[in-house]
DNA sequence: AATGAATGAGAATTCATTCAT
DNA sequence: TATGAATGAATTCTCATTCAT
């Protein structure tokens, strides 16, 4: 029933803009739609899932952002449960993989990764609509038990094991001290985790915001724990 | 048929007896119920909307566990919106109160003050209904513009100043940094929401859960911000 | 880009080709389908509301009986409904024929006529899909008036005048009493009918059932009105 | 919100008119219409089901019919599926029961017994809207296993039981022939069922009709069966 | 001719709110 | 005041039918 979505949350996505001439004709519209269906489904469904929750969403809004009428989202997906579940696996793994690919890769200090990496992975996260996947689950878990164990799987486990993984190379290099890593790694991951959550909560409201930007804040927090957990921390 | 006006959740609600002049008269026992009405049904409601969220809680619920009837709620407050906002301005302001006058009151150095009362006043919130709130906060004030305003004005705003406050006083004092005062009170207060919000959603479910105690946590993020801003910090 | 339009699994499917002319070319096997479509389409149709009735059988589910797709369904008939004219009118007529057929030439006593010819022609027919007509009808006359008409004209008529031509031919030849002939066509009708109906609903079910075979019953009732109306009942 | 009116279908009702002085009220409206809902919408599904089939009967015509809105038929079952349940429970084994304490009190003949109370008992049945139920089971047993097996418990089995008590009381007195009690039953049971499901069905159209009053085939049919497994037939 | 994606009217069910008692 | 039966607008999901390919 629901189609695998099958395609990328990439950019580039969807141009109804006028192909450049030469450019052989993209697949039969009738087609090209069933293949992206899906993916913008799920876009519009993350989108009001995290602006109004998802009790308060209705079907047919997501159906009318998508583009296509009420009917035609049941031929995707089974159900608005469904949607859901969908909307926060496929949101947010694809980021974690690339995360281990770069932390693998990396050859200098831990500091240094763990310096540019965070706060890279952090920027691009907040400024994608995978952040609201944060909100999202933070506010619908305890409706839907299934979503405490995607989010387990394929999230928070993974995530830990990326960011646990690079603190713990900084202990046995001895740039750290000997500190509990899990700690730590609560110590940074929460806090951004709520600039996600806060980005599609209080921080899209009107009001005064934080005062001050995103950017600054991770680079400073970063800082502030590396500081916390170096065993020299410069002055 | 004009509806009742929502009158607040106080105590000694509209009696229209004259009390007996000086004497305290110990309440008639369905009295008492009568004055307790409101605040029942308030926890009711803010057990339930920070379980399920507003639009998946269903009224009659919160008039089933305030062990009153469907209408009798729509006697107290007019809607199911209203018994929000109630929710939300009844529950956080007096906890605010508390933290400002102990703050007042202190002697010590700011660190010290710091690593009390932030440690005291947080462990309390996490631990009562109040914490609730946040999550509540955070899941629904894209919904309902009304909050936003009730929380910069009674809970944000007031919640700066005095955690900034203590900041400040430790630059004055030299204990601290020339940091950027708010800055830090992000950094402080972030993870701490986080914490309380995570109790009431991902904390709630049956999964691993993050592996340390809360107190253990608090302290040790304090203990690292403090580090983080000191002038001295300790080895 | 033209998506091959999804062809069926038949080869070759749509010669525009002139044919050679003169030869009698045998259809070809999608050619013989074609011609088949209808009438595969009748029987799906007719299984699936016999079954689940004509509200709750899905075009979709007659369509994927009949080995089509949805669209298909609606080249050859022009709605659903119309199918279940069609159903009707095309399964019982036929048979009808076959039996005034064989009454025509019959040469024997009445009796011997009723007792031959009633106990084949309904073995035949309730072992047919041509029962599973009488369920329908029963279910959806109210329904669809036209169906009532369709009834009437061409199998209600038609039949109590080959079983009515029987009996009268009885008393005519002295081997019945001067019965009301239609009162008897009904009581030797309407248990059958009942068999041809009970056969597509109670009897369907796993349960008990009625604990004699068809044919014993059959023959049995024949038995039991030809004793009634006989002018010389066998002891 | 407009209040419905709450008219039944059942007249003098709703007297808004001056009740006759003297006379006691009768019961407050409220409590009298709760207590008489579940039947006054039992009796509306019936009507419909009988008449258009289960998938084809719509919630609120059922709720119109029984003079209240959509949403209270959801006060008193369920679903739609639990009204066909109790609409099939309720109606038939009362009648059944009435029928077995008759046969039970009965003092004379086997034959005497089966000649009134059978004419008696289907007569009644035919002509109440218990008849209806015959017609809804066979169009929709296939749909709802449950009701096969509701069938079965309480109306095919003590039916059964009963008239089968008749004929083998008759096989005991030397009334009757040696014959198989439960051939006889079916032979019996089934034109007058199919007389109730024909009343429902075909009967209930426009058309001809099979052109003898009720009583007068089912006496003729009473008397068939009888003359048939009679040891001394009249002639 | 055949396909199956898309549509949208329609049906079952829920629930905030009202109001007679 | 308190109750809970009743309401009907709103919401999810279905399915007959259409139509571009």
């Amino acid at each position: 029933m629901p189609r695998k979505p099958a395609l990328s949350a990439e950019p580039s996505e969807r141009s109804d803009l006028p192909e450049p001439a030469g450019t052989p004709a993209p697949p039969a519209s009738h087609q090209r739609r069933k293949a992206e269906r899906p993916s913008e489904l799920l876009d519009a469904a993350l989108q009001l899932f995290v602006e109004k929750g998802f009790a308060a969403t209705k079907t047919e809004d997501i159906a009318r952002l998508a583009g296509v009428s009420k009917g035609t989202l049941y031929l995707y997906y089974t159900s608005k449960e469904d949607l859901l579940r969908e909307v926060i696996s496929q949101r947010v793994s694809t980021r974690i993989a690339e995360g281990m690919a770069r932390a693998a890769a990396h050859q200098g200090s831990a500091t240094e990764l763990m310096r540019t990496l965070l706060v890279d992975w952090w920027m691009q996260t907040l400024e994608s609509d995978a952040s609201g996947v944060f909100k999202l689950v933070v506010s619908e878990v305890r409706n839907f038990p299934e979503i405490a164990e995607l989010w387990f799987n394929e999230i928070s486990q993974p995530g830990s094991q990326l960011i646990g993984g690079m603190v713990q190379r900084g202990i046995d290099s001895g740039e750290f001290r000997q500190v509990d890593v899990l700690s730590v790694v609560y110590s940074i991951v929460m806090p951004l985790v709520m600039l996600c959550v806060h980005r599609h909560s209080l921080g899209a409201c009107e009001c005064p915001g934080m005062g001050l930007d995103p950017q600054t804040f991770i680079r400073a927090h970063i800082d502030l724990v590396l500081r916390g957990i170096s065993t020299h921390p410069e002055p």
